[in-house]
DNA sequence: GTCGAAACGAGAGCACTGCTCACGTTTCAT
DNA sequence: ATGAAACGTGAGCAGTGCTCTCGTTTCGAC
């Protein structure tokens, strides 16, 4: 491998100077986290150019220059890579949704929320296969792990948040809609992720919202508006305001 | 093929009856169109089992004791199974939401809403690797071709023509939210699928509640409810009340 | 510095996939 | 009856995910 070739010139030449050992971690912590990285990032083009069903472990190897059973090394599996995959593009919308919610005063309401859903908007337009692999079909097999819940969460509750501020800025939505339980309890229950009070009846609607948004997406993404509509821009700006207006009022 | 054979048999029986010719059309296309629907069928069942990316002709044949070449007899190619099987589950949805819409009053608007939400999520819920078959990410390569277009439609043109029944019982909404071209043109050209009219902001309206609606099956089925909403049927039920009451008043 | 264990890279190999092709058989239209 | 098209099969190809073995390299304990 040239990139370990270099670094083990690296650990010699450090050596040659007199240096007992390396400095933490060591050479081969060092390496293993840049060929992970590289692995990801190798198979993340892969999955933009080819999508996910067709990822090819061997395909990834071989842009790599190296045998393929050497990627075992550093994901056991397949659905271990797609997995890792999977929590970095939960963790990049979620970041992508929190600096745009970030970028608004916190009490322009539908200026945030205007602006999360353009986020994901925007970020899945740019990464349509990524965005595939986590709100679309799930791989198969695959079930979420522990360590997909915090990045699968992220975006999501920025716009929870935004309920909770606009509670505190505009009291509790006279709605007196029944909810039975336990949905009740379930919805009541939601709150507890934000900073603030969201009502059950709040919660059912932001996350039809959010249902709304995504549905939007997909419809767009998936094939689903062709021959229908083509100002996708207009329409889904249009939709979101629409939303806005009743969700946060 | 025993069926095949058993299929032979017959004609040969029929023949040693004195009938010179076998009965339109020729056992041929008789067989033809039954080895197509088993191997749908058994592909379909797979699919169930199996979900979409590990559909494998070879498994399909195998089930139906022939050579895996056999099937390119009547697939060209694996995708092309796929896109018959798409066909169908457009087809089965549709009808579903007919027959659901069909089973109310004409003028029980609300009534009409509900079924027609309660047969897509019941279809989705019995028929989850269908369901991301057609709302779900796209199959690699599949550009929908033209003889997918009508099946697609069936289930939305349901709720565009309750959208124009609607306009019809209660009148258009005053709704003066302002739609910018070129997306105004292209709302108002979608009521020429119904009978009747729907002007371009209830028809944004209704496309913004189908992908709600999508998208809150799609929540539901792709994992993302989890550990948040566990009485799934109320849920959902209290969203499509809360749309059918904005969408049709 | 030495030593043993763990990590690593490579290559061979296995079972499986989608698909093509050639050949013999069957059906159909003339 | 005849020739063409459709059909079923088996062999084969190139590709896949993955396992295993072996030699090499790094690392931590002593």
């Amino acid at each position: 491998m040239f990139r370990f070739t270099a670094l083990a010139f690296e650990y010699w030449t450090r050596h040659a100077e007199g240096v007992s050992k390396p400095a933490a971690p060591g050479i081969r912590a060092r390496v293993r986290a840049e060929l992970t990285e590289a692995i990801k990032t190798t198979a993340r083009t892969h999955l933009a150019s080819e999508g996910a069903p067709s990822l090819s472990l061997r395909a990834v190897a071989r842009e790599l220059e190296m045998a393929s059973s050497a990627i075992y090394r550093y994901f056991p599996s397949r659905e271990a890579l797609l997995t890792a995959l999977i929590i970095d593009a939960y963790n990049t919308v979620g970041a992508c949704v929190e600096e745009a919610d970030a970028g608004r005063e916190r009490d322009d309401l539908e200026g945030r929320w205007i602006a999360i859903g353009s986020a994901v908007r925007e970020w899945a337009r740019a990464n349509p296969h990524e965005y595939a692999l986590i709100y679309g079909s799930p791989v198969p097999g695959y079930a979420a792990p522990d360590d997909t819940i915090v990045p699968a969460t992220r975006a999501t509750l920025v716009m929870l948040q935004l309920l909770a501020d606009a509670i505190a800025i505009n009291g509790a939505p006279d709605d007196t809609t029944e909810i039975p339980e336990p949905l009740r309890s379930e919805l009541a229950a939601v709150e507890s992720f934000a900073d603030g009070s969201v009502p059950p009846a709040v919660a059912a609607i932001g996350l039809a919202a959010w249902a709304e948004m995504l549905g939007m997406i997909s419809l767009e993404l998936f094939g689903h508006l062709e021959n229908v509509v083509y100002d996708r821009d207009a329409f889904y700006n249009h939709t979101m305001r629409a939303t806005g207006a009743r969700l946060l009022r």
